[in-house]
DNA sequence: TAAAAAACATACTGATATGAATGTTTTTTT
DNA sequence: AAAAAAACATTCATATCAGTATGTTTTTTA
């Protein structure tokens, strides 16, 4: 590693200047969708030019992914799925409840506005775009298979009914959250949000 | 009536000439999005050019209004509400059976890898254009509201337990609905659509 | 310290977009 | 049948897009 210490200055410099796109493309996927956000609108808020764009990138698709991969895949991941990892072994129950019930409440109108940002995009391109769509069920694969165990540790436990489909509750958990944060966004008030909170507290109660 | 019957050709056709073009949008905005759909690409199947396009249309926005209003609007009404208005006053959960389960089992390919045109158009320009977040939010409504109609009535006739949340449980339904049928856009296969299946049967059963 | 390479900026190309202006044909009215 | 209007087609204006080519500056290497 001390070999290149002289050379991690460019590095660095080049990785922050990524990050710098990368964060303005995501704010302006979220915002306005990947197909309505257009590079040159992507780099006016950095100071970059087309140039530092196009010597990082090798094109709009690319940029995509990268937002896909190191944001998108980053915001699912520590909001959704690492808190159900359950590395404490805590109950069951109260997990499902801090992130399905909890995390929602927390949102900024924002947030609620522009609905998830990994739900926007696979109903935007998921299915026309191949390379994004196998990215993004990636995400879901993955946010999935932690539930089930979270699910399967729970019978174990006995915090969960034997005769729960663990497969089938964790789609159906992950359906109804991306389904009502994208009704969401058709509405200017929490009425939607309130009433799917009722549904989906009694929902998990009810796996016990 | 009668006046106008020397009239009637050409407002018929005039009619049949937007319906032409309504018919093509729709398809386009379903298979490719409302953003990356070109007014070209639209006339493009019918043989019309593209004053005729700007004769019946002001605008993009317009034909995109007049999509939602009539053809997905209707879509969402025959297939998901119309047949829980229960005019026949049958059984409560069969008729939920048959809108969230056997008409999912119906689905041609296509239709589970594009998804619902009105889940799309909201995910994609729910937030940014307000008329269409408007006419997309009356569409929820709608549904929701002659779903609560239809729990209600259960709960009279026995059928549904009286502790259950009517508008909560509506909404419910209608976010995993909808957020399954996005999900499944990143997927080739059936396998999340049978997962929802068996979830959301246990969840209507649940419901007596 | 000179050469090489990486990190940018500037200027351009060709394609395509929405929408308007204007012309032509068909239908309706009087 | 002539005049008016509706239903189209053609052409044009203006803007913006993704991506490229070619510069210039800064950093690294040798």
């Amino acid at each position: 590693m001390f070999f290149y210490i002289c050379h991690m200055n460019q590095k660095i410099k080049s990785r922050e200047t990524q990050n710098l796109i990368i964060n303005s493309a995501f704010e302006l996927f979220y915002k306005h969708g990947y197909n309505k956000t257009s590079i040159p609108e992507i780099i006016k808020g950095t100071g970059l030019s087309k140039g530092a764009f196009y010597h990082h990138f090798k094109s709009k698709r690319s940029i995509g992914e990268k937002v896909i991969d190191l944001t998108v895949r980053k915001r699912v991941y520590e909001r959704m799925v690492a808190p159900l990892k359950n590395l404490d072994n805590a109950p069951i129950i109260p997990l499902l409840y801090d992130v399905f019930i909890k995390r929602i409440e927390g949102y900024s109108d924002l947030e609620k506005d522009l609905g998830c940002p990994a739900n926007n995009l696979i109903n935007e391109i998921g299915y026309s775009e191949s390379s994004f769509r196998e990215m993004l069920r990636d995400i879901i694969d993955h946010w999935q298979e932690i539930m089930v165990n979270l699910l399967e540790q729970g019978k174990i436990k006995g915090e969960i009914r034997k005769n729960v489909d663990t497969s089938a509750t964790a789609i159906f958990l992950i359906s109804a959250f991306e389904g009502v944060r994208g009704i969401r966004k058709v509405y200017n008030n929490d009425k939607i949000l309130d009433e799917y909170l009722i549904a989906v507290k009694s929902y998990i109660e009810q796996l016990a």
